[in-house]
DNA sequence: ATTCAGATTGCAACCGGTTGCAAAAATTGT
DNA sequence: ACAATTTTTGCAACCGGTTGCAATCTGAAT
């Protein structure tokens, strides 16, 4: 079928060795050849078989690329990210949906079948169990918008979201708010567990401010809506630091919905930054992810856990940022 | 490093064969010898290496995802469906990214490298030169979301545009506009031109209607808005049919900054129904892509021509749906 | 012209599997 | 118990590459 290093061989007259050298660079072969090899190959269209090599060099430059959350519109910009960059370093993503997966188990063999050299897992609601399960079966992982922990299992590069959680209260606090809401994610997420004890921590230090606390099913729009509209029907705070953009969207359509407006009744500040923050109908005040960064920071781990593979485990975090919009008030 | 056939093979005490047949299935073994390989390969944590095993079998199960949508949130709706049926296929996505990439070569280089069995190329935008150079290559390949074409290049699985023109002219005439417009995607790309023809098909037929036709730059937020503040400035439409849900989005903004609300004072009916189309602040009214039927037939069609690579290219038409939401006057 | 180090080349074995073929084993019928 | 079938098994070659090694070639130095 396709077209193979013996026929360009045979074709350019040398050895089967000698086409190989002329694709792996480092390999010793005259510029005489190589020229020889190179009309060969052209003539018969030939691109040399990655899958093959990788039988004795043991590399396939396959990166499982593995995620849950198929549904923020802010892991599109994560994925189109991911992708070019791993292109750019001649990595090759393998696309792993987990989203109704539960055993690691069958993603785990599922990635040995193909024999990735690594895997990135890209979710902060994934169980650790998965990256877990992948490092224990000697496959580097860096586990991508995921928990920081000063002594962590696998690589982790993400942001502090204890820190956000402080930068979130002290915006809010800054603005004179008195009363002001924590409307987390679903419970059980660490992402939601470490922004709540940073923003408590601040607001316990600060005097005569009064907080909620209330937790959304899930980081979606639907769930920030509900979770509003429960807020409102009982004493709203004056403002929220709300668990994502997608809920905080999900948010203001509730306060809309319920003939008020942010910022002018209710305070809202997100979390993310995706695109559609900046529209103009939307319009969010949000702590901005550093998403850009922390894709590059990944692909660069997971590049330098493939040359070493006990590689001490590493936690990188980027500071996140607020962005002023429309949806508190100023200061 | 990983646990091999003639491992188990050794510690199963039979020959390689007999391991490499427990695997394959149609593959005549006994189930005493079955049982041995099954406890050893157990006992060493062992998976077949799918890629050393496509060496002989030539197939892969990669396939090659192809897309440069990756600001568009239907996409992600689609890569969700798109992953976890070939997933449920047994067949992994290699997904790669096109959105700077202008010369079909390389990129068909790089699916020849990992030697895809076939592709499949989501994208309403993407050049045909694309799908064309992978068909020419005699990799199979489907073009979802792709033009339609009576005697197409490539097997395509989408929608009629042309039809979708005309359900969108219709709906708008059912409502009594007088006055209405057409706000397509960037002018060269042939989706906007089928449904431009269907539309203006349709509204040819009636009688004292006026039409306007303009484009927008990209099927963008930031395209729609603009392409609709200009509208606006002069003697816009009573209602659009805009290009895409994204586009008509941003076109709602735009209607909204300059104090003017849909459907009142101008309506829009968009294209697509991505999830974000129901969100309650929102509603748009838009046709619908069937996506996971499309999704669904592109995997099984990829897969058929996978099994008969000189099938004859096939054109796989859904139907559409208009979904009454709020942003046209009612009937 | 001779020597020698360094560069280039081909041979052959190997990577982790699959598969056609013939031999061996199990099953069937009588 | 024996022959005829059918099933199971292992051997060995092969898939498309890479690579250690020894042989050959090259050019510079003597």
């Amino acid at each position: 079928m396709a077209v193979t290093l013996k026929e360009v061989a045979e074709r350019a007259g040398v050895s089967r060795s000698a086409v190989s050298r002329t694709y792996t660079d480092g390999a010793s072969v005259s510029p005489k050849t190589r020229k020889k090899v190179e009309k060969a190959a052209k003539e018969l269209g030939y691109s040399p078989n990655a899958l093959a090599s990788s039988l004795t060099t043991g590399r396939t430059k396959l990166i499982g690329l593995i995620s849950n959350n198929f549904h923020n519109p802010l892991f599109l910009e994560v994925f189109d990210l991911f992708t070019r960059r791993l292109q750019e370093k001649g990595l090759r993503p393998l696309l792993v949906n987990l989203t109704d997966e539960t055993d690691p188990k069958n993603s785990l063999r599922m990635l040995k079948q193909y024999s990735v050299d690594g895997v990135i897992v890209a979710s902060s609601t994934l169980l650790p169990e998965f990256a877990k399960a992948f490092h224990d079966a000697k496959i580097p992982v860096v586990h991508s918008f995921g928990r920081f922990a000063s002594a962590p299992d696998v690589h982790v590069v993400g942001v502090d979201n204890v820190e956000c959680g402080r930068m979130a209260a002290r915006t809010l606090l800054a603005r004179g708010y008195k009363h002001i809401g924590f409307l987390g994610g679903p419970k059980g997420a660490t992402s939601t567990i470490d922004r709540r004890a940073g923003f408590m921590e601040v607001i316990g230090q600060a005097k005569g401010i009064k907080v909620k606390v209330s937790n959304a099913a899930a980081y979606s729009f639907e769930a920030g809506r509900v979770a509003m509209l429960k807020e409102l029907k009982a004493s709203p705070a004056e403002a929220y630091f709300c668990g994502d953009d997608v809920m905080s969207i999900g948010a203001l359509s509730a306060i809309d919905s319920a003939g008020l407006a942010a910022p002018d009744d209710i305070g809202i500040i997100g979390l993310n930054d995706m695109e559609m923050a900046k529209w103009e109908n939307i319009n969010l005040t949000t702590i901005r992810q550093p998403i850009k960064q922390i894709v590059d920071s990944s692909v660069e781990l997971v590049m330098a856990a493939l040359e070493d593979s006990n590689r001490h485990p590493e936690a990188r975090l980027f500071s996140c940022q607020v962005i002023e919009r429309g949806t508190l008030r100023p200061l």
